[in-house]
DNA sequence: GGCGGGATCAAACCAAGGTATGACCGGCCT
DNA sequence: AGGCCGGTCATACCTTGGTTTGATCCCGCC
């Protein structure tokens, strides 16, 4: 493990608070708490692998604005909620919008600590996923335009002489734009760059 | 729209189906009516887009042993809960199994039909999606064992010379496997072949 | 026995990919 | 003005990809 994970806890009840703050240290889960959703969002924290715990209800925010406010404000930790009053559609539309567990108060330690976990890996993958991402999209936004045009063709399947016809240059400009897209782009084959291609263009969120 | 979407509707209750048929035929949508899950299970149905609609708490099954059943069985149709004496962990099971929606009775028919809608939009899309890797899939069949196996290695980016050493051939029969491989797949390009492969291959469930 | 399919290889040839060298131009920054 | 970068092109040369023709071998099937 390179970083330790970080959970953070949203809650206004202190005892709340400090029963989650020693239930995740004793496991060896870093923990920083917040008394309310406004304190976590203010706060500027590294952006470490981890993920939030909050109950639905605080004095200053409900459970879905908070998820709104995070996803508007690009932060993209997993969401655990938790929450003494809550009814099925609150759930549901806590689920529906991303959060990955959703436990009514009181809840067993080991049920917390399963979603905690699953919340965890969760993150890992995406910030995996995310460095490969965005890796790939930084190279790209080191090539020069025509290299991104002639890579970008060229994945797609066309040959180097159609390339040259659609951007009106010849083979041999394309061929130049082509080996050096390879180069900083770190593709040894064109199987590679297809690849990171991929990566480059689509939406999926 | 080629096929018209069956709503499954499963509930003991012969006032709700009735109640839930009127609502779907009332904005066009087919419905099939099951007082048991069981009876679901045991009909066999034309495999047509559309959704399942069922109460959770049945007198022979409950909702999430369905949803274990349903995957046990093939059958892949989205599935809307719905129930008159739920919980919170009853309902976030349900979804984090892949239950679409989770509907407490009594519920407003709009929203029903919104949940069917969304149910009925997963189906369509996932359909369009298994279509795809199936026909790619079921072409990849027809492909002889070596040339299944020099596709897999070249759209892996080997070169032929590297696909010969690897399976222990000359290149030539290489090219050979490689170009009965494009023609049969029906790839025009080699981009195309990688994209292909890519369906071949993975497992995402 | 013969037939077909799969697999193998070779020779010959053509098309496409890839690199190196050298050159010219235009814009931009110092 | 001089330098750098991006873009363009040419010539030459080599590697890889891809097809055709033709041939051999093995195997299973009718």
């Amino acid at each position: 493990m390179p970083d330790k994970a970080i959970i953070h806890v949203v809650d206004d009840d202190a005892s709340m608070r400090g029963a989650l703050e020693s239930l995740f240290e004793s496991v060896g889960l870093g923990t920083q708490t917040y008394g309310a959703a406004g304190d976590f969002l203010a706060a500027s924290f590294a952006d470490m692998p981890g993920c939030i715990v909050i109950d639905v209800r605080l004095p200053d925010m409900n459970g879905l604005d908070f998820q709104a406010k995070l996803t508007q404000m690009g932060v993209r930790l997993p969401v655990v909620m938790m929450t003494g009053y809550g009814d099925i559609p609150t759930s549901v539309r806590a689920l529906k919008r991303g959060a990955v567990d959703f436990l009514p108060k009181p809840f067993r330690d080991q049920d917390m600590l399963d979603a905690v976990m699953a919340a965890i890996d969760r993150d890992r993958q995406r910030r995996a996923i995310d460095g490969d991402v965005s890796q790939v999209r930084q190279r790209f936004e080191t090539l020069s335009p025509r290299e991104q045009q002639v890579m970008l063709l060229v994945t797609a399947g066309k040959m180097n002489k159609q390339v040259a016809g659609d951007l009106g240059i010849t083979e041999i400009t394309v061929k130049i734009h082509r080996g050096a897209a390879m180069r900083k782009m770190g593709a040894r084959t064109l199987v590679d760059l297809v690849h990171m291609a991929e990566l480059v263009k689509p939406r999926r969120p």
